[in-house]
DNA sequence: CAGATGACCGCAG
DNA sequence: TCTGCGGCCATCT
């Protein structure tokens, strides 16, 4: 197993990085998320860094479509070439400068709140 | 223990 | 939407 997402204090984020991997698992082909509304469903709007962070560490063992999380302007991640591949092959809007078209492919995470 | 780093966000221009 | 600045949080050195 991998050695993250645990301290010595035994309080740990267990469920912020589960509620992670629910959240990303449930994004739609086609649509993408950003870090902060992650963090603000789980209800931590400030723990944006971590999710990023909590993806990076994630092993590719776990079938997550990270890809489809970018950062508040649309931004994809850097060194990660075959991101962008991906959302394109999800039929992702992409803008001229390479980054993806939030207004169009941007996740409705509302339908999430309202079931 | 303090400083630097990072798959970031919000605000202002 | 992009850039610059400050802030937040956990990990690394």
């Amino acid at each position: 197993m991998v050695k993250d997402y645990k301290t010595d204090k035994g309080k740990v984020d267990e469920n912020f990085c589960r509620d992670v991997y629910e959240i990303v698992k449930n994004i739609p082909e086609g649509k993408v998320c950003t870090y902060g509304i992650i963090a603000r469903l789980i209800g931590k709007p400030q723990a944006s860094r971590m999710v990023g962070r909590a993806l990076k560490h994630l092993p590719e063992s776990v079938n997550l479509p990270c890809h489809r999380v970018v950062n508040a302007t649309g931004r994809l991640v850097p060194g990660w070439n075959e991101q962008s591949l991906l959302l394109n092959d999800e039929k992702v809007c992409f803008k001229s400068n390479g980054c993806v078209d939030m207004s169009l492919s941007l996740w409705d995470y509302e339908v999430i709140l309202l079931k």
